[in-house]
DNA sequence: AACGAATTCAAACGATCGTTTAAATCCCTA
DNA sequence: TAGGGATTTAAACGATCGTTTGAATTCGTT
């Protein structure tokens, strides 16, 4: 049984971790980087999530938790209008859910969302596994609503548009697409919310009419 | 003077690093695994590029030349044209360039493909500064185009756009796109060209009219 | 108050990392 | 053919990595 005081233990190892993998990334973070600013030992890890992979594994899990949550809520509100959604409901449900998420409420919004982003383009396949096996429920149901609201458009389509979606909302997240050029951040703040030109494009690409063969 | 020798170990270098980054990235990626595979000394790599950074950076550099020329002498073509470039001229050049880099002719084609697609990807601040300082230039070029092609759109949209172009393009050429899940790869192959499908949802985006503030 | 399981801790393990050193080897030139 | 800079090599350096160990400590229960 899980002491309180443990509990708070893994709590703050994975704030911690969510927060250091967001800004360098799972592979250039040590343990002893996270345990030191989550003020444990470095056995602490190995005892509460039995390996660094384990770390990553729960705090995937636990940032998906959250998202998968809202984006099921949201579809469910969508389909139980009048009409059926459409790719522009679709894509905004999607793309907010991520580009809002925590958004002032939680102190770590920022955190969690560059961490997700990350996530989406780290190359070693058991994160990419870890992360496919998390976003799989969603991403079922979201495909079956683009592709009944795009009837123009070929499964494999709406499929490779939708992953698109997913991996430009990460570039999003993690401020590729923002601070494309590094060192001193842009003098001019995010601008018409950056969310909303995202969500724009996404539906004119969803929209587009299919490639030529 | 660099003696034939020593170029030619500089190249198996190259070739290796190239490979292997595109492979594991950067970080995750030793000296020892570039050397062995390059059939050279673990200090070869410290006498001919001064360090491991110094070896990215001069991969970097021989991929991006090609890229480059190849997207400057494009543009090139365009602009000698009768009408000015459309967007979907300009989508075109800049995807096929980095779509079908040294398609089947060199053996390493796709090597190169993954290696830049990584790159854009990278976390690492000292990376992404050697990335945006090599594609600077023709960023430049591309974006005057671009800019003049959508005159409903004002600079900082075309700019997004832009990002979110050179990003998606990443995600496809380090086959982030089509190989969403790990795994056994998919049963039917590319199918319409997906390049074709890149170019087609980014034309799009590119012309949908800007966001609602 | 005392037992015992849960949790934390300091310390060390073996492995691997990027880098450096100094000697050995290659190859062109005089 | 002898000399000398260019290049390669083996070996070691210190640092850091993820993980393990075993003892200390905490804390609810009897």
């Amino acid at each position: 049984m899980p002491t309180p005081r443990a509990t708070a233990t893994r709590t703050r190892l994975l704030d911690a971790a969510e927060r250091l993998f967001a800004e360098h990334g799972f592979a250039a973070t040590s343990l002893r980087t996270v345990t030191e600013a989550a003020d444990a030992n470095v056995a602490a890890v190995n005892y509460h999530f039995g390996s660094k992979e384990g770390l990553l594994r729960a705090v995937v899990e636990r940032a998906m938790a959250t998202v998968n949550r809202e984006r099921l809520r949201l579809l469910g509100e969508l389909r139980a209008a009048a009409r059926p959604p459409s790719a522009a409901d679709l894509v905004h449900a999607f793309v907010a859910t991520g580009a809002h998420l925590g958004d002032p409420q939680e102190a770590g919004g920022a955190d969690l969302r560059r961490f997700l982003g990350r996530l989406v383009c780290e190359p070693d396949p058991a994160i990419r596994r870890l992360f496919g096996a998390e976003v799989a429920p969603v991403e079922g149901e979201y495909l079956g609503a683009l592709t009944e609201a795009l009837p123009h458009l070929t499964p494999a389509e709406v499929a490779y548009r939708y992953r698109a979606m997913v991996g430009l909302l990460a570039l999003h997240q993690s401020g590729t697409l923002t601070d494309f050029h590094p060192g001193p951040p842009p003098a001019e703040p995010p601008g018409p919310d950056d969310a909303a030109r995202l969500t724009t494009l996404l539906t004119a690409a969803f929209e587009a009419p299919a490639a030529r063969g």
